[in-house]
DNA sequence: CGGCAATGTGTTTTT
DNA sequence: CACATTGCCG
């Protein structure tokens, strides 16, 4: 079972089985190793049957590898242990439930781009301009109330401006659009099952019964709705074993917040407690550079990670010219790593945004090295591709208005915007979808091709449907007319769907169009279907959070780019990029890069930037470096801040981008400064430039 | 209705 | 810079 492998704390995680464990996990602490063997510690000695445990975990990753973990340790037993994101999780509480929550059985999950479109259908409908209303801030407003558990009704309480008013209007038609469509979206997933189980406590019972034993992974980066979710159902039994290290908090822009994890003793009184701080994963030098930069942060509580490695190799800190000079810096080196033996899959390069993932991918290519680049611009966000998926999710849920509205005209059947405006109109004025209020015309040709397709796919394989879809609805054809070298790459990209379509038949035997639609919206990362061997991998350090390489680049390290110039103004959001970085340096067993350019061009602009912080907060005895005094290169941050700058409790101010502001707590270097919603609280150095007195 | 050109706009991270 | 939206014309 591999609890010999275990040291003393690491076991006892494993074996406290009952009752509430916090277990506070260092980056590289075995905290994955952890989570399998007490899953199989659970099953194998306590004997608890393999579908009374639930395990979360945060990314579809890191669901996918635990699950092949369990299962190397245990066999087939562990297929039926219910390992999955909180999403996943969440739509299995609504596919059993869907009828409480007003839904009908086949019932489909709207993208973000496809809430998006409907939230700019809303916006026009009710007459605002969204230049002045930024659609994808009305978005994003619904979505963080959503996840805090705060529905459109009871968002009225929040309303104290003009975006805050329209806000509440746009999110009370679109709750209503969602219903009619009979879609969800993604923050749902997580809202539902808590309303359902708040309205329905003898369905909660059936969940806390049938879960006795809770595992969750990543604790720090839960928010309030996945907080409330695991305290549910976890709430009779208590054996909940939550593992999270706060100084990994990097998702507090999704509402991530690592109070839950800092409460978790008061929520679970006589809550075991256990600290893991060996670390086996990386060298004495990288992870005495992940904690000097840690260590910068106020608003943390100490810690330090020890290893018994060698000290192993500097930090290799090379400054280019330009983005283009840093590539062809990091293939080179790539290129020599490759030459003296290295594993191609134990190298990965890291970056703070998706952009800075062109340059790379260029030198890659050009250098003739193999590689792969995780969830950048998605696969099913293609154009082809959506039009394919919209078919078949009307199809599925003809309801769905959204699938419908992109769909009628593609390929082009001289339906117009009149003509849709019509539908629309007749569809308000009976309360019906726009499927039933089709009856006549060219779009009823259309529904027509719908309900033959319907029909089909009751008899047809999942395969077979897609194949029918291209050939009846035209979209192949239109390609084929077009006689274009990109309409033959979009035809390559559709016959990949397919092929995609039949492989996870194969894998899981039957998949039916409901559970493939499902995956597709929830498992973003088609590279999971390809298979890549021994390819280096190109990933953000957030999508890199849990995995662990022999060698890492870490480029891009300037003022701008990392830390992001976004989070310049606010503490808070300073710290998470620090955190960012020490995740990213963690991931690093052997050796690790900084790499950064002189100069560099992004969005159309050229731009000069002063090297990372970060790099400046590490003890040069750690780095090695191709400029002889890194000292002098280090950026002066109190420049940034006027330190002589005196507030008062309860004194108001403005900042520069959440407004006015009343200070509700101080200490020596740190304001914690009260917004109005939805930027509520908000901690900033004193003195910094953002914020003035009034 | 469909296609094209001009204009404008927003660019952090993910389920 | 890349893309999305708008406006104009056939």
């Amino acid at each position: 079972m591999g609890l010999e492998n275990l040291n003393d704390k690491q076991l006892e995680a494993v074996k406290a089985t009952e009752g509430p464990v916090l277990v506070l996990a260092g980056a590289g602490s075995g905290k994955t190793r952890v989570l399998t063997t007490r899953i199989a510690y659970l099953i194998k000695e306590k004997k608890v049957s393999p579908d009374s445990i639930l395990a979360i975990t945060f990314t579809n990753k890191a669901a996918k590898e635990m699950k092949e973990r369990v299962i190397d340790i245990m066999g087939h037993t562990a297929k039926n242990i219910q390992i999955s994101t909180f999403h996943s999780f969440g739509l299995l509480i609504l596919k059993e439930n869907y009828e409480k929550l007003g839904y009908k059985r086949n019932f489909t999950i709207l993208d973000s781009d496809d809430s998006l479109t409907i939230i700019k259908k809303i916006i026009k409908e009710l007459n605002y301009d969204p230049k002045i209303y930024n659609p994808n801030a009305i978005k994003s407003a619904i979505s963080s109330s959503k996840n805090e558990l705060i529905n459109a009704e009871n968002y009225e309480r929040f309303v104290n401006s003009d975006f805050s008013d329209i806000v509440h209007k746009v999110y009370l038609k679109y709750e209503k659009k969602l219903l009619s469509s009979n879609c969800v979206d993604f923050d749902d997933l997580l809202t539902a099952p808590v309303t359902l189980f708040r309205n329905y406590p003898e369905i909660l019972k059936e969940y806390q019964e049938r879960y006795k034993y809770i595992l969750i992974d990543e604790y720090q980066d839960t928010n309030e709705a996945q907080y409330v979710l695991t305290k549910l159902v976890s709430a009779k039994y208590k054996n909940i074993c939550v593992v999270g290290d706060v100084d990994q908090t990097i998702f507090s822009w999704r509402g991530a917040n690592y109070r839950n994890i800092l409460n978790f003793e008061k929520d679970f009184p006589n809550a075991n407690l256990i600290l893991l701080e060996e670390n086996y994963r990386s060298t004495q030098n990288i992870l005495n550079a992940a904690n000097d930069v840690i260590k910068n942060n106020k608003l943390r509580k100490d810690k330090i990670l020890w290893t018994n490695n060698d000290s192993g190799l500097k930090i290799e800190y090379h400054r280019s010219y330009d983005e283009k000079d840093e590539a062809f810096y990091v293939a080179s080196e790539i290129k020599k790593l490759i030459e003296s033996g290295t594993e191609k899959k134990q190298i990965a390069v890291l970056y703070r945004t998706n952009a800075q993932s062109r340059a790379i991918e260029e030198a890659m290519l050009k250098e003739n090295i193999p590689y792969k680049i995780v969830g950048t611009v998605n696969f099913y966000n293609r154009k082809e591709i959506k039009d394919l998926i919209a078919y078949l999710k009307l199809i599925f849920n003809e309801y769905d208005d959204v699938s419908l509205s992109r769909i009628i005209n593609v390929p082009k059947r001289g339906i117009g915007l009149k003509t849709v405006e019509n539908i629309i109109r007749k569809a308000n004025d009976k309360s019906i979808s726009m499927y039933d209020a089709i009856d006549s015309g060219k779009e009823l040709e259309f529904k027509k091709l719908i309900m033959e397709l319907k029909k089909e796919s009751e008899s047809l394989s999942l395969t077979e449907l897609v194949e029918k879809v291209l050939e009846k609805t035209g979209i192949r054809q239109e390609l084929l007319n077009e006689k274009t070298i990109e309409a033959e790459l979009r035809i390559e990209n559709l016959e990949e769907f397919k092929t995609i379509a039949k492989n996870s038949e194969e894998e899981m035997g039957v998949i039916s169009l409901e559970d493939f639609l499902n995956n597709i919206t929830l498992v973003s990362d088609v590279q999971e279907y390809k298979n890549y061997d021994d390819v280096v991998t190109l990933l953000t350090i957030h999508s890199s959070k849990g995995l662990e390489f022999e060698n890492v680049f870490i480029i891009g390290m300037e003022e701008g780019v990392f830390p992001h110039k976004n989070s310049y103004s606010n503490m808070e959001e300073l710290e998470e990029e620090r955190r960012l970085c020490y995740v990213a340096i963690t991931r690093a067993k052997k050796s690790l890069w900084f790499v950064n350019a002189r100069r560099r061009t992004l969005y159309g602009i050229e731009s000069c930037n002063p090297p990372s912080r970060f790099i400046s907060e590490i003890n040069d005895e750690y780095i090695n470096s191709n400029i002889s005094d890194i000292n002098s290169l280090k950026v002066n941050i109190d420049s940034l801040v006027d330190e002589n700058q005196e507030y008062q409790f309860g004194e108001k101010i403005t900042h520069e981008t959440f407004g006015l502001g009343i200070i509700v707590e101080m200490d020596k270097s740190v304001l914690t400064i009260a917004f109005p919603h939805p930027h509520g609280i908000k901690k900033i150095l004193k003195g910094h430039k953002s914020i003035r007195k009034v």
